[in-house]
Order: C-alpha cells, then sequence, then structure tokens
DNA sequence: TGCCAGGCCGGGT
DNA sequence: ACCCGGCATGGC
C-alpha cells in the first residue's frame, strides 16, 4: 500500500515546514483533560474562552469542578458550545479524576498506572471516546499512543495511505506500526497534522492546493471512486 | 450567510 | 455492525 517509511517522511517535511509544535497549549495536566473534552468538534479559540472562565473561577483542580454548582459550571463553559454536555462530561471526569488522584492537578497517581488500564477507564465515562482518551494520555500523562483526530483521518485519506474505511483504532494500528515507540514523536507529530489540516486539508476544501505532504506523497487524490479502485 | 471547528452518544435499521 | 440526528457557540 505504501513504503514503510511514508510516514516518517511525512513528519520531516511537516517538522521542515512548520517547525517544532512542542503541543497542547496548557500549564497542568489537568488543564490538558479540561482542553480534550472541551475541544471536542470544536474550535480551539473558543475553548480558550471557556478555560479563560475557568481559571478565573478558580476551576483549575478536579476538586473544584466536582464541588461548583451545575448551572455555574454550565455558564462557564458555554463559549466552547455544546456547553449542557460538556459540563456534564467534565463533571463525570473529574469525579473518576479526584477518586484516583491525590494531586488533582498534576495527576501524579494516573502516571504510574498502565496505559491500557488508564484507556479502558477513561472510555468507560459517559462523553469520552477514543480521541478525548488518547489525548489526555498523550498529552497529560505522557503516554505512548498516537492521536487520531478528523485532521489526521482526512489528511492520510486523501493520500490513499489508509483504506476509505478505515476506523479510528484502524488508524491508529496502521500509523503506530510505521513509527518507534516515542512520546515526544507522537507529540509533535499529531501537532503537525493538525497544523497541516488547518491550513491545507479542510473539511470541504475541494483539493490541496501546496500541501507540503505532497512532496512525499504525490499529489492527493481527492476523488472517492478513484480512491476506491486504486485500493 | 452558511459552513466549519482538535467528538461522542443513543436510537434505529 | 453501521448510519444518523442531536448537541451549540463563535469566526470567517
Amino acid at each position: 500500500m505504501h513504503q514503510d517509511n511514508d510516514f516518517l517522511a511525512i513528519y520531516r517535511v511537516l517538522l521542515d515546514e512548520f517547525g517544532h509544535r512542542s503541543w497542547w497549549p496548557a500549564e497542568t495536566p489537568f488543564e490538558v483533560t479540561i482542553g480534550a473534552i472541551l475541544t471536542q468538534n470544536t474550535n480551539w479559540a473558543n475553548v480558550e474562552a471557556a478555560i479563560a472562565n475557568l481559571k478565573a473561577a478558580h476551576c483549575l483542580s478536579a476538586q473544584r469542578i466536582v464541588a461548583i454548582d451545575l448551572k455555574e459550571l454550565q455558564k462557564l463553559v458555554r463559549p466552547a458550545g455544546y456547553f449542557r454536555q460538556k459540563a456534564k462530561r467534565l463533571k463525570i471526569l473529574s469525579e473518576w479524576i479526584y477518586e484516583k488522584c491525590d494531586d488533582d492537578v498534576n495527576l501524579d497517581n494516573l502516571k504510574g498506572m498502565t496505559l491500557d488500564f488508564i484507556r479502558e477507564e477513561l472510555l468507560s465515562l459517559k462523553g469520552i471516546g477514543p480521541e478525548t482518551a488518547d489525548s489526555i494520555l498523550l498529552y497529560a500523562l505522557h503516554k505512548p499512543v498516537f492521536v487520531v483526530d478528523a485532521y489526521t483521518a482526512r489528511i492520510l485519506g486523501r493520500h490513499g495511505l489508509i483504506f476509505p474505511d478505515s476506523g479510528y483504532d484502524d488508524i491508529q494500528v496502521e500509523i503506530t506500526a510505521h513509527l518507534p515507540e516515542d512520546v515526544d514523536l507522537f507529540c509533535d507529530f499529531h501537532a503537525q497534522f493538525v497544523e497541516l489540516g488547518k491550513r491545507f486539508c479542510k473539511k470541504n476544501s475541494p483539493r490541496c492546493e501546496k500541501c507540503p505532504a505532497a512532496v512525499v506523497l504525490g499529489e492527493p487524490d481527492l476523488d472517492p471512486l478513484r480512491l476506491q479502485n486504486s485500493l
């Protein structure tokens, strides 16, 4: 389907194009987890406004999220959209964290647990799916999981590096099978995908003009029928 | 103005 | 096992 080093080749091109992203804007592991919920299907600029509200209300710890009145929490996270759902999801996640962690901001107890255990626990919580769980695992707890998001799937799909009907787990397996298990690489590579997506691979853009990935992958093939036939 | 953004859930086939 | 509607705000 592709050369074994395609993914690393893409990474090198993106790294050269955008530089190290040293990504996920947050000051603490708990703030990462908050952001992972708030950014679900939502522009990061809106998430920033919600986090600023939470910060002003001193709600950037699990204990404070657990304690705050639900209606008040809804008001704080409103700019992030889906505010009723997200307020509930923040409560559920914070209750789980508060029960597991002595330090409800740095989450050191979680860092000592195995990746698979935490992932299963997170996925059992209502409102946490694979991407949110993996974002927490990678960016808050520094566990080696590759985060697959809409940009990643779209970019790889348009370049024919994954099958059109690939699901989240399929894509994750495909990527990690061709990369060294390296937390820093996983962090930066995912950030590069997002940067590339924002600039060149939006949902309804008919063609990725000047897409840097085309240097190693060739021109993107956006015709679904042709793509189907070629696989 | 409508479309999109760093998803996930629940109910129906 | 898929497919789909609902969830919601703010920026271009």
